[in-house]
DNA sequence: CCCTTTATGGTCGTACTGACCATGGTCAAG
DNA sequence: CTTGACCATGGTCAGTACGACCATAAAGGG
């Protein structure tokens, strides 16, 4: 139901509206933006300049405008942040709103955070208004400001939990990409060590997964024998799963 | 980022706030309330008595007020819609955001969404301020008012999907249920029909997912043979899954 | 030339699943 | 009372998927 009732007395009521009375709330949307970098899972966030949680890290994020979508906000903002112009294929999902009346401490905002995958990013040039932007490694990092820590935490459930799921993991790889590539994604979110053969049986077994890109071939990084390279194809969904290892 | 930007004049700044300019929206939370009821999966809807859509069903919701999170919202106004006293044992899951600017006609409404599950809900009675609720089976549903189709279908399409890797169906059941109620919580919600002695053997075989009553027994109705009662165990995943067959 | 490293291919046993068949208890109709 | 419908429960059997390996191929470094 969308503005039905008339329980909060206060709010201004815009034009039209003299029988709703509504409270307004900022609505912000927050982006825990992944990738996966020498090795390890990053993040993507700015150094707070102002209090509150002056100097902490954050995770980027702004205003939803008035005339657009928290999706649509999401990627200007994203945008913003990191400088890229071609976000088209860019994976956003939306993980949750955060709503909790205390989480900011200036005033009341509901936070709709998304989480971004991106595949061998570079390094942003704190674009626009952000203080400073950079990638830093997930594990170890200190409490960020507000409730990101658990934005970050969730995102980062959300991520593992889609891998098993879906053909998500590509979207941290380039066009083209290697198996062993692919299977570092996997390790490296969940935090697990995946058998080569095996994890190479499943996604090849899978149709749609990835398909290769005949006659090309890379050096990972010189040593071993050359990889043949595959591109994403074109499934969304993996049936059956991709089960992390049960501890 | 909370409130750090200064890009949407216009906005009533409140106290202390004078650095930042922001808009104001209003946020509600939307309930896609469903149950199991007379063999068929039914949702709670409610009847809209202004315009727009008036006539039409919605789903029942309303405003978060200035001191609650979405998630209290939602508990009050489901509390309000159905009567029900006693929701504190209630799955309430949150789905996602519906943050289209033309969602609702009248003014920029940010709507956070949820799905409830309810096990043998009383009928409605039309509680406090909604014009009329009722349940109403989910096939075949009219169109809804707003954009509440396709949240309805967001909700089946969660819930659904949460049965294959949760626990979740019990939500579905009364506190002491036969596993045959317990199956056809997964055919209902799915659609599909279920082999009966593979889906016991199934979720008999996952430790703590259910756990028998011990000497009761329960007819179903007056036909066939007895059933044995179980309850629902601590168990919150199911691993591994129980797929959806593929068709 | 040997060793390390990485990719790729295969085997084998176990676990899980889907498709059955069989039995037992209860009710209702004949 | 008998019979059949109906449902719960128990079991079999084969195909599939998966984890834990082993083996081979191709490259680079000492």
């Amino acid at each position: 139901m969308e503005a039905e009732e008339n329980r909060v007395p206060g709010g201004a009521a815009p034009e039209g509206y003299d029988r709703y009375a509504f409270e307004p709330f900022a609505v912000t949307v927050d982006l825990a933006v992944l990738t996966v970098r020498a090795g390890a899972l990053q993040v993507l966030l700015v150094e707070r300049g102002t209090e509150p949680y002056a100097g902490r890290w954050a995770l980027p994020g702004g205003f939803v405008l008035p005339r657009e979508s928290a999706e649509e906000a999401a990627r200007r903002e994203l945008a913003e942040e990191t400088g890229l112009s071609d976000l088209t294929g860019l994976h956003l999902e939306q993980l949750r709103t955060y709503s909790e009346p205390g989480r900011d401490p200036r005033m009341r905002v509901v936070s709709v955070a998304f989480a971004a995958l991106l595949p061998d990013p570079p390094e942003p040039h704190g674009g626009g208004d952000a203080a400073q932007a950079r990638w830093l490694p997930f594990d170890g990092l200190g409490p960020l400001a507000f409730d990101h820590d658990r934005i970050l935490a969730d995102a980062h459930e959300r991520v593992g939990a889609k891998l098993e799921y879906s053909c998500l993991a590509t979207s941290f790889c380039p066009p083209e990409f290697t198996l062993g590539e692919l299977q570092h994604v996997y390790e490296t979110v969940w935090g697990t060590a995946l058998d080569r053969p095996n994890f190479r049986r499943k996604v090849l077994a899978t149709p749609g997964f990835v398909e290769q890109v005949p006659g090309a071939a890379r050096l990972t990084g010189g040593r071993g024998k050359p990889a043949a390279l595959y591109r994403a194809g074109g499934a969304k969904v993996l049936h059956p799963p991709l089960l992390r290892p049960t501890p």
